[in-house]
Order: C-alpha cells, then structure tokens, then sequence
DNA sequence: AGTTAGCAGTCGGTAGACTCGACTGCTACT
DNA sequence: AGTAGCAGTCGAGTCTACCGACTGCTAACT
C-alpha cells in the first residue's frame, strides 16, 4: 500500500467514523478502527496533507478532523460503490410494494415515508415533468347535469380529472369529447394544444375549458412535492447550526416549487449525490440529497430522493434509493 | 371595581403579557401595562391568590409569574369575546378565496397555509367523517379499453375516482353504472351498500369492485389531514422542551389519523379551543388547538384549526380561523 | 525517504466561586 | 383593604483554574 493509497483509506476511515460518532476522528481512532499497520503519527502526516488538499477541516486546532463538502464528495465517488440493502430492509420495500394498491397521489406520499423509515432521514418523491408525459386517453363525462367532468389518462398511469360547467349532453358532447381526445392524445400536457372546432360554439367552448383546466392543473400536480419524514430534520436539529435554520428548511420543503427544479435540474445534468454546498441553495449548505429516477416503461417518470445532513451514510442512502426507485417504477407499469 | 374583578384583569394583564414577551410577567410590569390603581404590593397578593386557585405558577421563587394551562382556559372563556380580523388580514382571506379556482384538495392544503400565514402558527385542515358525506351521484366510464373510471361526487363537492379494470364497454357497462348509482346515491360511502344484482355476471364483478374500491378510497381521503405552515413549530421550538418534542410533533402528524381522529372528538363535544393538557395527547402537552368546523349546505363539512404553542394569540387565532372557515364554507356552496 | 516516539502547545469544556439583579413574600403601618 | 419597605431567594452571567483530548514538530530510527 503506498501512500497515496494509504491517504485514501485514512479519508474513507474519517468519514466512516465521523457519519457514525458525530464527533471529530482523531488520528488515533483512525489507527484504532483500521489496521493500517502505520502508527498514530503518519496518520497525522497524511491528515494535515489531506487538510492542505481540501478534503478534511478542523473545527479548532486541538480537535479531530471532520470531512468537507469535498472529502465527502471523494468518499462518495471512490467508496460507495453499488452495496446493497441489507435483507431487512430489502424485505420490508418488497413488502410495501407487494401490498399496497393505492391512488398514485397516495402511492407517492407513501412511498416517501417508505424512504424516510429506510433511511432515517426526510425523502422527497417528484412526480414527473408535466413537459414528459403524454396523455394516454382524454374524455369528456357527464356526471350531473350540468357539471362535465375532463378525464384524462397519463402515461405514467395518473389519472388526471377536473370538474367543468356546461349543459352539454348527449351527442354534441360526445363530439367534444371526441374532439378532446384527439386535441390531447398523445402529446404532452404543455398549453399549445391546437384545437379543431367542432362546429358548434358550446361544445367549441367546454372545449375550450376543459383544455385550459387540464393543463393548467397538470402541470400543478406534477409540479407536487411529496414530502416524508420531516420530523427526521427535527431531530437531526444539532446538525445544523440553529433552529432558524430548521425552519427555514422546512418552509423550502413547504413552497416545493424550489426543492422541485432543484431536483429536476440536478437530474439532468447527471447528478445522483449532491452535497452540502455543491447544491447551490442557501438552505441546503448542510443537507445532501440522494437521489434516483424512476422510470415507467423507459421513460423518466419521476424521482425518489433523500435529504438529510451532509454527515449521512451514503452507501446505505443510495442502496435505499435505487430499491425504492426500482419497484415503484415497476408498480407503475401499466398492468397490461 | 371589586378584589375579584381586579384579580381577574391581573389575570388577563398576566396572560397577554407573557404572550407577547414570552417571559414571566412580574407584579411591577402588570401594575406599569395597566392603570388598576392599585401598587405592586397588592398585585402580588393577587398574584399569589391566583396562583393557589391554579391559574398562575411561578417557574422558580424569584420570578414572575407565567399562566397555567387552566389560566389560559379562564382567559379564553372571559375575554376573548369575537374579536374581528384586522383588516388587512380580512382583506387577505378575502383575495384568496375570491382569486381561488382550484380542485379540492389543493384548495384545502392552500387553505392551511393561509391560515398558517395569517397565525404564524401551524394550520390543520381536517376533511369530513367520510359517513357523513352523501353521495350526490355516481357512475362508471370507459376510459380505455380495459379500464373503467368509477366516478363519485360527493355532497361537499369533492370528485372522487378510482381506477378499475374490466373489459366492460357499451350497454352491460351502462346497466353497471345505472346499478352503481343507485346503490351508492344518496347515501354515505359507509361500506354497506347493498347491491341489486343486474343478472349479468361481469357487471356484478365490475360493480362490486367498484363500490369496494370507492369506499375504501373515500374513507382514506376523506381521513386526510392538511397541515401548513409546519416550519413555524420549528420556529417556536423555544416553547418546546426538547428538540425531540418537536420532532415527535411533527412525526405525529404525518401520521395524520391521531389529530384527525383528535380533532374530529373535539368538536364533537363542542370544543373550539383546547389547552396544553386539556388535549390528552401527549405529544400536544405544550400545544393549543383553536379549532373552527365549516360548513356547505348547512352540514359539517370538515374543520379548520390552529396549532400553536399554549402560550399563543388565542383572540387572533379565533378570529382567523373563524374567519377562514366562512370563507371556505362560502366557497365550497355548489354553484347552483 | 518514509516512519516513529516523544513532547510541547493549543483550545474546548467543565466545575466552582462570585456577583448582579429581578422578583417575591412578609411585616408593619395607614 | 391597600401599601411601603426590606429581607430573602434563585437564575443567569462572568471569571478563573484545570483537565484532557488532540495536534504539530523535532529528532531519531529503518
């Protein structure tokens, strides 16, 4: 093992040591969890080296060392590589999945809180971009009279409805229905749709309605933040700084709209881990999200994630993500 | 004016002061934000009168006094007297429901976070008893080949659907439909409805999953509990003990049955606001709950509440949330 | 050159002593 | 019944001293 080498194994040890204690690892405890068959002191050579290089900090001169954004950024990269979940776990996200037969909206929420249980730590699932999805089927129902209802069927298995005036019934509101599907099908719910008239002015008119509130409510739902676990940030309080802090992540979460691009933003440049200060909002300086797609039928359907303080087990987050994400994309698919 | 009516203004002068400085209020301070003639002395006599019936206590010797839960219960029963909202608030819960076009359940989460906006304090929302609500109609459509929509509207204007599978299309499935209204229509979604056979096998199956299906469902929702506003608990974590106070806070109501069921019992029995440990819940010790049901058509149709630290506005919370219920119950009239 | 033992130096955290000041409760007086 | 005045209590803040947990450095060793 030559130093360099050696270097590494001292960071991984730190980090370890630090997700499990809380507390600053000394070069000592470095020696004493991990045979490295060198003594206390070249430790300490090699952690003031790895100081000079970024990846580790001191809080005070006389105290242990803590990773940076950096050492963790290392320690993701290098030592977390594909682990899986441990057969509890892996048994209790097979369970879930097996016996749960819900509305998407509720499966979401849910499958949050799976997430936050698993980890420990709070879980954001995010629907998909409503740019993404295509519609599958769109309708129109009379449900009462005078009261319509837009039906409409998405590619990810949602089913998007909204309740609309119009006394149309009958026949000319099969045509507008008929109308409807062919204005929405198979394209995505972005608020261009171009639209047929039909020939006659109400039906061109529920029409009308019946897009506008489609799309427009479309793009709220998918816009959803799924939040579980928020009591975890609570208790994970002594990460940060102050309660202030806490609060004002929690009001993030509440807005959803930022957490929901941010997400979306990190995904498509790639990113499966960000950490700490690498994600560039204020609030999250001393968060890391995990994060992984999933996907129906191939396509990008959403994304399950977790979000907890920067000092968090990587290894363990990531195997939960990527267990998660796999059923749920495999549940969503269309039982055809 | 008498001992007694003088010990009951100290009271009052005690609870709003504390409640707006959060600090013991001394004898000094009542006598100095208040012209009751009389000197500090003889507040202090009143003080300790107060605090032998119960309704004052001393954290420790030298300090002042802070209201005990039963102090805040004399308070709210003597003077807080329907108070209105300030204007620009009023102004506020006006806008909002006037510029509001949502579906339900977006409403509703909205909902709680204007109230918690307008308190500063978390804000709940709590759904009707799902056996309370009456179905107004229902009916099945084919959305798909393959996939049936069963579609119910219910009294307070909710649209509730649940996906089904059947290869049912045409008349049978219109017989089915016409069965399934007639069996759910005009009753709760208590999951007894006895089902008229229709002599045709599939749409017997098709109808018993559906009501199954929609039952279930509308329990599970109508049991959901809207929470806004939860960054202000960890912002008034001060008034908690611990951080583990809050976090178990939090934790319970994501687990929404506990408050919902809670909240449901109190108005039950006619309680609007309830007190520290007059809330039997453990985890509400340090808590309040102002509670406001709103109304559509003249039935319960769900409440509004304010939770916050025991130590709160309760004038203003009761205005708010009065207010707030109105408003929504205006909103959610049928426009007929 | 890399490694090590040993030692001096730094600094956070804790415990104890002390003071300050904010209140109260009591007593004696009006 | 109400008041003035005073003694007494106790939390909170400040200061000091000290312990101990680490590091960084130096000099020796392989």
């Amino acid at each position: 093992m030559d130093a360099a080498e050696r270097r590494a194994t001292v960071l991984k040890t730190v980090v370890e040591e630090y997700v499990r204690t809380a507390a600053p690892v000394a070069s000592q405890t470095v020696t004493e969890s991990r045979d490295l068959g060198v003594s206390s002191a070249t430790v300490r050579n090699d952690m003031t080296q790895l100081e000079r290089e970024g990846y580790l900090a001191q809080p005070h001169t006389s105290a242990g060392r803590i990773p940076t954004d950096q050492g963790y950024r290392y320690f993701v990269d290098h030592f977390t590589a594909a682990g899986g979940l441990p057969v509890g776990q892996r048994r209790a996200v097979a369970d879930f999945f097996a016996s749960t037969h819900r509305a998407l909206e509720d499966l979401l929420h849910e499958t949050s809180q799976l997430l936050a249980k698993l980890t420990s730590h709070a879980a954001v699932v995010v629907g998909p971009d409503a740019d993404a999805v295509r519609v599958r089927t769109a309708q129109l129902v009379a449900i009462e009279p005078g009261t319509v209802l837009a039906v409409v069927v998405l590619g990810n298995g949602t089913v998007e409805r909204e309740v609309l005036r119009s006394d149309l019934e009958g026949e000319p509101l099969n045509r507008a229905s008929a109308a409807f599907d062919v204005a929405l099908r198979g394209g995505t719910l972005a608020p261009n749709a171009t639209l047929a008239p039909t020939g006659d002015t109400d039906s061109d008119t529920l029409l009308a309605d019946a897009v506008r509130a489609v799309t427009t409510r479309a793009r709220h739902v998918s816009d959803h933040l799924y939040v579980g676990g928020v009591s975890r940030l609570a208790a994970e309080q002594d990460a940060f700084a102050t309660t202030a802090t806490t609060a004002r992540l929690l009001e993030m979460l509440e807005e959803q709209v930022v957490v929901v691009s941010l997400v979306r933003d990190l995904l498509d440049h790639g990113v499966n881990v960000s950490i700490g200060s690498e994600t560039k909002v204020d609030e999250l300086r001393d968060c890391s999200l995990v994060l992984a797609p999933y996907e129906v039928e191939g396509a990008l359907a959403g994304t399950v994630g977790v979000l907890g303080p920067t000092r968090m087990d990587y290894a363990q987050a990531l195997a939960a993500v990527a267990a998660v994400s796999q059923q749920l994309g495999r549940l969503l698919l269309p039982p055809s």
